[in-house]
DNA sequence: AGCACGCCGACT
DNA sequence: GTCGGCGTGCTC
């Protein structure tokens, strides 16, 4: 037993082999330490996966270590063996999943750094400061009352973060009313909690059902509509948690959109919680990293990559909005941290929490045949009556820039009661398309096979898939006409519209655009909050995170997108959204009305939805991939491969599909991607299919060394996905 | 992924 | 004559 097996931080589906450093014995190498490894011309950081007496090369091939990096394991076992797992689950490189899942300056090699973090604390002089007396300086005044409310020193990673600027803080300490000092993670501080909230009888029951299996796998449904406090579930449940001394891991789809949540764990849990998120400096990630593994946060908080977060004493995981796609990573080692949280759970023998208002088909259809215990929070809290559905069929009418009289009267009606409407339209930009009237041309991007969207203020045509910028052309270039149209809508052009038909209201838009800025934001949401009647336009932003307590009308301008695509996934993803905008609508005491423009009301997705709700609509969905073996009734991989050269890039799925003998997996492609070029990039896929995983591995098993072999000289990039959310 | 080696075009 | 383009091969 004297070869040392180290994992690699290079894209190689393998792990490498090793001699003892000079000076050192292979007793001394603990799983999980990290190691300095030679490798090739480079020294690389590398982790010790075990020990063995044989190695995969020659033993003349073997290089010594040249050094211990730790005296100590620093990854625990538990998430090496999750790393492992997911290594092997997702066919990604070893090394990749040790790369996401620890901080880059743990990944470098150097020392922990454990000593705490700059943060800024109030001065005597601060604390006695009104911050009114600051009304020449509004952001220093914001600040000072930051601090007093917070009574604690503030990182300032996390006020940079929060838009304080280096010049605020620095004014702030010039006038002594703070200085500058070093955080630690306090212990177990619970700084003065919130009390827990009554719960009704469904979330206690909840509750309860989740509390006798503390200490035992197993995986919970908790399905309830926006405001029917999940949240508390969580909260009550994590608490008892906490009373056992044991640590909880809360999952997020995205952390700036759940403020509001964010703030609930704070108030209860105080110093105990701790955020992990992409937004984090990479001091502040390491030092949470740190935290959490050495049982200082009791409570964390992150987004998807917070699954590999090391938590010794974990007691249960929580997956909040769990249907959401955030939690699926869109490159490189594309895992499901929501798939990963149960693998998780089932491993150390603890609950895991699914929550959403909308159960994904997966979690659903498992709550239903029982895997999953299914919990039901039924009633939504303050009593409101559930929102009005009403479709509008479009094809009886005359639309003024993409809005029905229908809607428009709705709208009007709202602002008249003094209440807010909301208009939902899954379209950022002034108009998806410019088209020319004399020739039929359309702006297409010159890098990718989409049309160019319009957008105003500035004017211009943008690619939103590479980035690409035109201007606007004054004539066609194909036939120098010059009656160029834009054709359909987007969030700009409807806020216009909008603006056109109800001068008297602030209109307000929220996409991507308008919120690039976060002091605009925050800005905006103020306004919202403030109540006054206006009209709120915006993208799929709209329908997450914030709540609107005054909205009590909510327009959906184009709910078809979601009937006509062809990726089987559309009508479930389309349901969920059209049920979170309806969850803006009539919080509160009112009951809110939905409006939703369709060219197909009598669709049966959309009766069904609207007449009979979620739960008929997915168990409809449900029954008819049971008939056709799609998830999760049969499982899906999808191999990618680009290149500038699309037939070199066809050739090697081809050829991989080629080396594939396995029986019962279904190999469909290449195929074109759907977006056939994006940045001058051809695109095309292989997926695979079967009823059941184990085909579906061996399958990818094959493939894989086969693209590794075929895919190396015409360079081209491809990767695998195991369980895609998109397929077409 | 890096990083080398290696073999062909336009430059001091 | 050589600087440098990226094709090809390798990393225990």
């Amino acid at each position: 037993m004297d070869i040392i097996r180290v994992a690699i931080p290079v894209p190689l589906r393998q792990v490498f082999d090793y001699l003892p450093a000079a000076g050192t014995h292979a007793h001394q190498y603990r799983r999980g330490q990290r190691v300095l490894a030679p490798f090739g011309r480079r020294q690389l950081t590398g982790i010790v996966i075990g020990q063995s007496d044989t190695a995969d090369v020659a033993a003349s091939a073997l290089k010594p270590l040249l050094g211990i990096l730790d005296d100590a394991s620093l990854i625990p076992d538990d998430i090496l063996n999750l790393a492992e797992w997911s290594a092997r689950y997702y066919h990604a490189p070893l090394g990749e999943v040790l790369s996401a899942a620890f901080p880059i300056a743990l990944r470098q090699g150097s020392a922990p750094r454990d000593d705490g973090q700059p943060a800024l604390t109030l001065t005597d002089a601060g604390r006695a400061t009104s911050p009114d007396a600051l009304r020449r300086a509004p952001r220093q005044a914001a600040l000072i009352r930051e601090l007093q409310a917070a009574d604690t020193p503030l990182l300032l990673d996390a006020l940079r973060a929060a838009g304080y600027t280096t010049t605020v803080i620095r004014a702030i300490k010039e006038r002594g009313l703070a200085d500058t000092c070093v955080a630690q993670m306090p212990t177990l501080h619970f700084g003065e909690p919130e009390a827990p909230l009554h719960l009704n009888d469904a979330q206690q029951a909840a509750v309860n059902a989740i509390d006798p299996h503390a200490g035992q796998y197993r995986c919970f449904l908790l399905e309830g509509i926006t405001g029917s406090g999940k949240t508390e579930v969580y909260l009550q449940t994590i608490a008892t948690v906490l009373a056992r001394h044991q640590q909880a891991l809360v999952l997020v789809p995205e952390i700036g959109l759940t403020p509001q949540t964010l703030e609930r764990f704070q108030r209860r849990f105080g110093d105990a919680v701790a955020c992990y998120h992409s937004g984090l400096s990479e001091r502040e990630r390491e030092q949470t990293w740190l935290n959490a593994a050495s049982g200082k946060a009791r409570v964390v908080i992150g987004t998807r990559s917070a699954i590999f977060m090391p938590l010794p004493d974990i007691g249960i995981v929580v997956v909040d909005e769990e249907h959401d796609a955030a939690f699926k990573q869109q490159d490189g080692f594309r895992y499901n941290a929501r798939d990963i949280a149960i693998k998780r759970a089932f491993d150390k023998g603890i609950p895991v929490i699914l929550g959403s208002a909308t159960p994904s088909t997966e979690s659903l259809s498992r709550a239903l045949d029982g895997h999953y215990r299914h919990l039901l929070l039924p009633e939504r809290a303050g009593l409101a009556a559930p929102p009005n559905w009403q479709l509008i069929d479009m094809r009886k009418q005359a639309p003024q820039e993409g809005l029905s009289t229908a809607l428009i009267e709705a709208v009007r009606h709202t602002l008249q009661q003094g209440r807010q409407a909301l208009v939902f339209i899954n379209r950022r930009g002034y108009a998806p398309t410019l088209c020319c009237l004399d020739c039929g041309w359309q702006a297409q991007c010159p890098h990718c096979s989409v049309r160019m969207t319009l957008h105003n203020r500035p004017t211009g045509l943008h690619c939103h898939h590479c980035g690409h910028q035109n201007a606007r052309p004054s004539h066609c270039p194909s036939c120098q006409g010059v009656q160029l149209a834009a054709v359909g809508a987007g969030t700009q052009r409807s806020e216009e519209a909008l603006k056109q038909l109800f001068p008297e209201f602030p209109v307000l838009r929220i996409d991507r655009d308008s919120t690039r800025n976060p002091q605009t934001l925050t800005k905006t949401l103020a306004r919202i909050h403030a109540g006054e009647p206006c009209i709120l336009v915006g993208t799929q932003m709209l329908a997450k995170g914030h709540h609107f307590p005054n909205v009590t009308l909510v327009g959906v301008l184009d709910a078809d997108q979601g009937l006509f695509s062809a990726d089987f996934r559309s009508a479930e993803r389309m349901g969920q959204l059209l049920m979170q905008v309806a969850g803006r609508a009539g919080r509160g005491q009112q009951a809110g009305s939905v409006l939703i423009q369709t060219h197909l009301p009598e669709h049966p997705w959309l009766t069904l939805l609207t007449q009979r709700g979620y739960r008929p609509f997915i168990e409809s969905i449900l029954h008819e991939r049971r008939s056709t073996y799609l998830p999760p009734f049969g499982h899906f991989a999808l191999l990618r491969a680009e290149s500038e050269n699309a037939a070199a890039a066809e050739r090697a799925l081809r050829k991989a599909r080629q080396a594939c003998t396995v029986q019962n997996a279904q190999l469909i492609g290449p195929l074109p991607a759907p977006m056939e070029r994006r940045a001058g990039r051809y695109r095309f896929q292989l997926l695979i299919h079967s009823r059941d995983r184990a085909p579906l591995h061996r399958a990818l098993d094959q493939l894989m060394p086969a693209m590794d072999a075929v895919s190396r000289s015409p360079r081209i990039r491809w990767g695998v996905d195991v369980d895609p959310l998109d397929t077409f």
